[in-house]
DNA sequence: GGCATTACGCAACAGCCGTAGCGGAAAGAC
DNA sequence: GTCTTTCCGCTACGGCTGTTGCGTAATGCC
């Protein structure tokens, strides 16, 4: 895809890491909203031409920094879907809370939606960032598709069980809550859905 | 609540129904980027501090916009629970559709978040238009729920259902599929999610 | 070494958001 | 009628986003 060698003069590397350092920092401590790209051009040290060399709106840029706080979520059929399933729910409301913005000191179970609110707005203004974040979890979700066929496979599920439509069940009411109610999501709720979605597809 | 009679000069409802016709059409034709307070101001025939005055950012005057062009969705129990809530998962999705915005061609059945999202941002940018928003859809929901209590006390659905739970993976995985992964949603996928939802849920 | 290419920092700019101050207009309160 | 309160239009402003132009630095290619 891209030439292992470009032509001219290469990007500086200290300024990359020093930009995502800084955006980061800022990005956590002051929300979408109050980040500014020439405060992080500051604090990195390097111009905001620089910045806009790599990223060609604020939108791209704090997409970019979510992205990369983004862990792998370990996926794997142990032979319980429900077990299983529940861990990897788990993980992922985890991984949404550690998303939660600092200042927001989000009473306890509150679902402060934060920055995935704006990765999705942000996805809905831009075709690019659409594609990318829409492939981003076609690549998540995968894993968590083949654990589904792998237990109906195994007969823990129902033969004509559609582990998309599953799936979509799932984390679609996590990120309901999320991003439109904004109703708690605790493990006492990923208890109840899990329970309430595995009933109908339990062979 | 709001004091019938105010006390100085009041507002303007010709302003009122300017500004609105106004900002409607811009944020359709344009998209929240693109869609500026001072255009609004300007082909609406007043001052910008005119618009100010009634909202503070252009956040709240988006939602304001969003809000007014959602109606009641008709929700009836009428003894079966598969076609009640077929019917209203499609107005849902119709719903959302009529929100996409006119520059995106939006090829069929594609999932354009559009306004949503935005919609879902500004709830996480601003604490107040977040409880405005959850509590339009606690309002809105709550009928939902009482149909399925309904369907619940009538013999169609398990004992031990739980409405809350039930709703959000039917909703949920409409949001879903719109703001995160973008997939397409139509009346065979609402059949497929209804299907696969009530089959766990069926007494 | 010389050339094309690309990155860097710097400065200036247009457009937008949101605020502040002003004179004047339209209502209620007395 | 007078006073107070609130709205209106106007102007100006600070801060942010994103762009442009310029001189300079670093790399590959010949």
């Amino acid at each position: 895809m891209e030439p292992a060698v470009r032509r001219g003069r290469p990007r500086s590397e200290a300024a990359d890491a020093r930009i995502n350092g800084a955006a980061l920092e800022l990005l956590l401590e002051r929300g979408y909203d109050a980040f500014s790209v020439d405060e992080v051009a500051v604090k990195a040290g390097v111009a905001k031409t620089t910045l806009y060399r790599r990223w060609p709106t604020k939108d791209h840029l704090v997409v970019a920094v979510v992205a990369r706080m983004q862990d792998e979520v370990p996926v794997e059929y142990r032979g319980d879907v429900r077990a299983d399933l529940t861990r990897y729910l788990n993980a992922i409301v985890d991984g949404l809370d550690r998303m939660r913005l600092a200042g927001r000191p989000a009473a306890s179970g509150d679902a402060s939606a934060g920055l995935v609110a704006e990765v999705a707005a942000a996805a809905a203004r831009h075709a690019d960032i659409g594609s990318a974040v829409q492939a981003m979890f076609v690549r998540r979700n995968a894993l968590v598709l083949r654990l589904i066929e792998e237990a109906r496979d195994a007969g823990e599920l129902c033969e004509d069980v559609e582990p998309e439509v599953l799936f979509d069940q799932l984390a679609g009411a996590l990120y309901y809550r999320l991003l439109i109610t904004g109703r708690p999501i605790g493990t006492a709720y990923v208890d109840r859905l899990v329970t309430s979605v595995l009933r109908g597809a339990a062979a």
